[in-house]
DNA sequence: CACCAAAATGGAAACGTTTCAATATTTATT
DNA sequence: AATAAATATTGAAACGTTTCCATTTTGGTG
């Protein structure tokens, strides 16, 4: 491979007079800059970006570390997430937790002597107590303790406005459903805010939580359905769990939205497809994906964030199963 | 940062013993690699990585480079391309090109320069002309020229089952729709083995092929509304076409599946909660992200590989449409 | 105990950059 | 034309590893 060197002996100059031409970095006479540029060229030389890092000890390698890529909310995020990280020159690295404690600190682990520049985490554990160094870290959607900058959709307000809406779309007894046991995930909110509002609004609710996050939806969603047939407004605490919901509810005989309002949470729906067309509060996902970077970029300069909840404003997004 | 020589210092020997302690390579006494590694415990020591990958001049960082991680195809694709790669201890690197030539072969000249150990490519361009250098590639779905290695499911085979299908399901006139004008992309063959399954059959049938892929389906698909009423069977070229058609066709009052039946391509649905659950042949996502990797291992390590293009076998999928 | 082969260890070179102090060259000023 | 100041260039050190040759240590054998 050609290396600065042979750049150097072909345009006699010294290797730091070739290394400030790549950088723009130092003074350099237009003249030499010339022969330096023809040399290569001529040799089709390319800098060794590898030798680069290792030099500066940093890359420009950033990790993406979630539950799955699979998950159509977590690939949205992803698309965004990278093409602004592109916009700077940085580069994204996938990690698939699968959720898995002992994976995410395995990635950790590796991510550290990867020495990347940086991590966003979409995590089930307290990463920042396992990662012992300093890489900047920026987290979605969970918060675990103080030290760590998180980006996250205003969960609460998104839970008042579900209940707001299935209100308007006139339901009398709403009912929150889903699983919020996990307990550092800002999900816990969109409890509160269905709850707060409700109350606020004097309505009569209903709770009915889903005890444990990996036992199967379909035994929840029946025993719901068999206990609570008076509720005529859902609240899913996410797309996929209203979509199952609706699914089983409709093989009762239940009509949507007429019988019973649904509206679930996140907006993984692009296209107008597949039915049914979810009524749901999107979470703004381009904004938390850019927001994500450019906080994760001073966070790389060293600059002090100002706050470390930063809450994206959710929308009511109108489908048909309101 | 504590380096490989305080490891040395701390427990008295020399970096050269460590490196072996480490790296499990060459004869050290017991009573040594113990010293050795307690030192490391002590020092809280871990590899750089940076320096290991400069130092041997090859990292085990493998790119994939796609349109879009959003398309729901690619991002399962992804899912299980991770999961390979992190069996041997390889890294990921995600670049989404947008399908845009300029933003492919940018990434390509990155790729080069961060020295990748490998790409897997899905791309629009005949990159391996443009990868002068010898980075081993393997391409999923399109095969440009003879050096490049590809990963494709069957797809005449499919244009085939699909027929075979439609037929069986009663359909007596059947259609091809979808665009195919990508000439280096496998594509084609769904359309030659529908061609070929139904001439073989006696069957007659219809091709409608969308010109221009970038233009609207919406137009495109009420213009053959419009012309070929008689039509009883759809076979379209991807799942979202077939989406996009059932929807269109079923506001004119066609019923799916008794007036046309309709398969698709892909198999993109992994939940039975949004409607209609398509009829499709579904294209052997993990089977293809696994074999696209074992044979970049193969290219990595410069074992020759016996094929140039890969099939892999398809299934019909059974769905609602049908 | 002496000797030898085998095993273990030491230590320097090399990988391709950037950076910086030292030196050389150019330009401006008188 | 001499000098000072500004500009340009050189070349070596350093980054943290691995590797390989040279050297030392070990253990077994006669």
């Amino acid at each position: 491979m050609t290396s600065i060197k042979d750049v150097a002996n072909l345009a006699g100059v010294a290797v730091g007079t070739v290394s400030r031409v790549i950088n723009n970095s130092g003074a350099v006479k237009p003249k030499t800059r010339k022969k330096v540029e023809e040399a290569i060229q001529e040799l089709n030389y390319f800098p060794n970006e590898v030798a680069r890092n290792f030099k500066m000890q940093k890359s420009k390698m950033v990790a993406l570390l979630l539950p799955s890529i699979w998950n159509p909310f977590f690939s949205e995020l992803a698309y965004y997430i990278e093409d602004e990280l592109d916009r700077e020159g940085f580069k994204l690295m996938l990690c698939n937790s699968g959720g898995k404690p002992e994976k995410e600190l395995y990635y950790l682990e590796m991510l550290r002597q990867n020495k990347v520049a940086g991590i966003v985490g979409i995590t089930y554990n307290d990463i920042e107590n396992n990662v012992s160094n300093n890489i900047p870290i920026v987290s979605i959607d969970r918060h675990f303790n103080k030290k760590i900058t998180c980006v996250t959709s205003d969960n609460f307000e998104g839970g008042r406005l579900a209940l707001r809406e299935l209100v308007r779309a006139g339901a009398r007894k709403p009912a929150f459903m889903g699983s919020v046991t996990s307990v550092f995930s800002e999900t816990m909110n969109r409890r509160q805010g269905f709850i707060h509002e409700a109350e606020a609004l004097g309505i009569d609710y209903v709770i009915y939580e889903k005890p444990d996050p990996i036992v199967d939806d379909n035994a929840y969603i029946h025993e719901f359905l068999n206990e609570h047939g008076d509720v005529d407004g859902i609240f899913a605490i996410t797309d996929m769990l209203a979509a199952s919901y609706i699914d089983k509810a409709r093989r009762k005989g239940i009509r949507i939205p007429e019988d019973v309002k649904v509206i679930g949470y996140d907006g993984i729906q692009d296209n107008p497809y597949f039915h049914p067309i979810l009524s749901t509060i999107r979470q703004p996902v381009e904004e938390m994906a850019r927001m994500t970077i450019r906080l994760l970029y001073n966070k790389i300069e060293g600059i002090p964030l100002d706050k470390q909840v930063y809450r994206i404003p959710v929308k009511f997004k109108q489908g048909e199963t309101t």
